[in-house]
DNA sequence: GGAGTGATGACA
DNA sequence: GTCATCACTCCA
C-alpha cells in the first residue's frame, strides 16, 4: 500500500499562466505552521496589465509592486479596513499577475480565512515555504475538471462589465 | 438593506 | 495636504 504523499509545490508551479494555476490550485490545501491544512476550493485570477478589476491595471504602486514579480510570493493586502486578502502571485517577473484565495472546505470568505490562519501585513512579499509558515500541498487529491465551476469575479462592477463578466472565478463543487 | 473601517492611490 | 474608494463581513 502506497503512504499518501504530501508534496509541497515549489515555485514553479505558480510561474505558469495564471488561469492555468487557478484550475490546479482547486483542491490543494493551504497549510500553516501552526498545523491547519485547509483544502482550496476557491479563487480568482487578477492576471495581466489589461485586467481592469486588478490592483496592477493603472500600473506599479508601492502596495501592488509584489505582483509583478515571478509566481510564488504572497500578496496581502487589507481592505475595507478590517480584511486582510491572501493572493499568490503567478507568472513571469514583470507580468502582473496573482489569484485571490477567496475559500477553503473549511472557511468560507476571504476575510474569514485569513482571520482563521492568522495571516495579516507580516506575509506581504514573502515566498510561500516553511520558512514562511505558509506553503501549500499537494495531497493526492485532484477533483475532476467538470466539477469546477467558471463564473465572474466577486465584487468587481467597478472594473467594467467586460472585466467584471470573465469567468476568471474557479469553485470546486461540494 | 446598511454600517463599519483605515490604508491606499489619485489629485492638487 | 485632501478625499473617495474598496477583490468584505456581519447584523437586521
Amino acid at each position: 500500500m502506497m503512504a499518501t504523499m504530501n508534496k509541497l509545490l515549489s515555485k514553479n508551479f505558480f510561474e505558469r499562466p495564471t488561469l492555468t494555476v487557478c484550475e490546479d490550485l482547486i483542491g490543494k490545501y493551504l497549510v500553516s505552521k501552526n498545523g491547519l491544512a485547509l483544502m482550496i476550493t476557491e479563487v480568482e485570477a487578477y492576471d495581466g496589465f489589461d485586467d481592469k478589476a486588478s490592483h496592477a491595471s493603472s500600473g506599479k504602486t508601492s502596495r501592488n509592486e509584489i505582483m509583478f514579480e515571478s509566481g510564488g510570493y504572497i500578496y496581502m493586502y487589507l481592505i475595507y479596513g478590517m480584511y486582510w486578502m491572501l493572493n499568490i502571485v503567478t507568472g513571469q517577473k514583470d507580468y502582473p499577475a496573482a489569484i485571490l484565495i477567496r475559500g477553503a472546505k473549511e472557511v468560507s470568505g476571504p476575510g474569514r480565512l485569513t482571520k482563521h490562519l492568522n495571516l495579516d501585513k507580516s506575509f506581504n512579499k514573502k515566498i510561500l515555504s516553511k520558512e514562511t509558515r505558509l506553503w501549500i500541498e499537494d495531497r493526492g487529491f485532484y477533483p475532476a475538471k467538470k466539477l469546477i465551476r467558471k463564473t465572474p469575479r466577486i465584487g468587481v462592477a467597478y472594473a467594467g462589465p467586460i472585466w467584471a463578466n470573465k469567468p476568471y472565478r474557479f469553485v470546486m463543487q461540494s
